[in-house]
DNA sequence: TTTAATGGCGCG
DNA sequence: AAAGCGCGCCATTAAA
């Protein structure tokens, strides 16, 4: 058995099927027929009922005080969570078109989250790096593995990826090795020299970490604060998931602020201009506008102005922008 | 028929 | 003993 589900039964998720794949030809199939299976239940079979008939459209309900981090949360139907990963996911991405005339566009926050650590830590190499409009993933493994940027291969900018994106979820070196499929040791040596590398931020987690058990809640840039009310609890599997939640909702809470604060300016900005264009849908780091051809070129570039400049943090905001004639080609 | 729990999986 | 944050929704199962 590979692995137990929190009741203790075997767990036939896709990780572990994967695994199983390696020696059974059946595991394969059954993935497949999973990854099938959630796509017509979920988006081909149930879009379709949830069109407005007056409208035309499919009209998303966005929550303001559901996700603790301070997110929107989209549903009935949720549009945050429309594939994109794959091949036949995108089909369904098609079908998000604009009218005649119109085309969507598709404005979404660069690596927002690792820009927020570097500024929340104020870690020199990390500020730099964005400073320097660097690829961060590159520069992370170029630190890591102790080679020049030029000279970073593919495994090791992989790498590098998991390790970023393993901060911001509070992830250990047990975490690391099973995500690289690497010794626990070697993903504790990995570990360690990014926090050499990067002084700022092994001092920012342990200051936040310190802060959550002394106060009892962490806050965003903005002030905006989660309370952990397990952060000092008997129950050690909570209380370690309290200590992931209180490095995570600073970054998460504070991606989470500048997004709603973009959204304000951009609305307020296409109604003072009067335009055609319409705000359609957020998706945490990303806003999707329906643009009239003639609006285009003014509304990208404009979008770009206020979305970069509605805060001003340690770091610059980066906005990739794309456009066409569905959601998936707008990417 | 509805409600709740579970396992699983789509997205950022 | 678990081990990566935040969501919503699907099918299945059991119970009200």
């Amino acid at each position: 058995m590979k692995k137990k589900t929190p009741s203790g039964t075997p767990s036939t998720d896709e990780e572990v099927l994967q695994e199983l794949a390696l020696d059974y030809p059946l595991p394969k199939i059954l993935l497949e027929y999973r990854g099938m299976a959630k796509l017509k239940s979920t988006y081909t079979d149930k879009l379709p009922q949830m069109v407005n008939s007056r409208t035309g459209r499919v009209h998303t309900s966005y929550s303001q005080g559901v996700a603790v981090t301070g997110r929107l949360a989209s549903s009935d139907p949720n549009l945050q969570n429309i594939p994109i990963r794959t091949p036949e996911g995108r089909r369904i991405r098609e079908a998000f078109i604009a009218p005649f005339g119109s085309r969507i566009v598709s404005a979404d926050y660069s690596q927002i989250e690792l820009r927020i650590m570097a500024h929340l830590s104020g870690d020199e190499g990390l500020l730099r790096a964005f400073a320097n409009h660097e690829d961060i993933h590159r520069a992370t493994a170029a630190e890591v593995f102790g080679v020049a940027r030029d000279a970073v291969n593919s495994e090791q900018r992989r790498y590098a990826k998991v390790i970023n994106f393993g901060l911001i979820y509070g992830m250990s070196a047990f975490g690391l090795a099973s995500q690289l499929n690497i010794e626990r040791s070697a993903a504790q040596q990995y570990i360690d020299l990014y926090f050499a590398r990067y002084p700022g931020v092994k001092n920012y987690m342990d200051s936040t970490r310190a802060q959550a058990k002394s106060q009892g809640y962490v806050e965003t840039w903005f002030g905006r604060r989660l309370w952990l009310p397990e952060i000092n609890g008997a129950n050690g599997m909570r209380r370690q998931g309290a200590e992931r939640a209180a490095i995570n909702a600073p970054m998460q809470g504070t991606a989470a602020d500048l997004i709603k604060l973009a959204m304000v300016a951009v609305q307020n900005w296409l109604e003072r201009e009067q335009l055609q264009t319409l705000l359609i849908m957020q998706v945490h780091d990303e806003l999707v506008l329906e643009v009239p051809q003639e609006e285009l070129a003014l509304v990208k570039e404009k979008l770009r102005d206020l979305m970069c400049h509605v805060a001003e943090l340690k770091v610059p905001l980066e906005v990739g922008l794309g456009e066409g004639g569905n959601w998936d080609e707008a990417h």
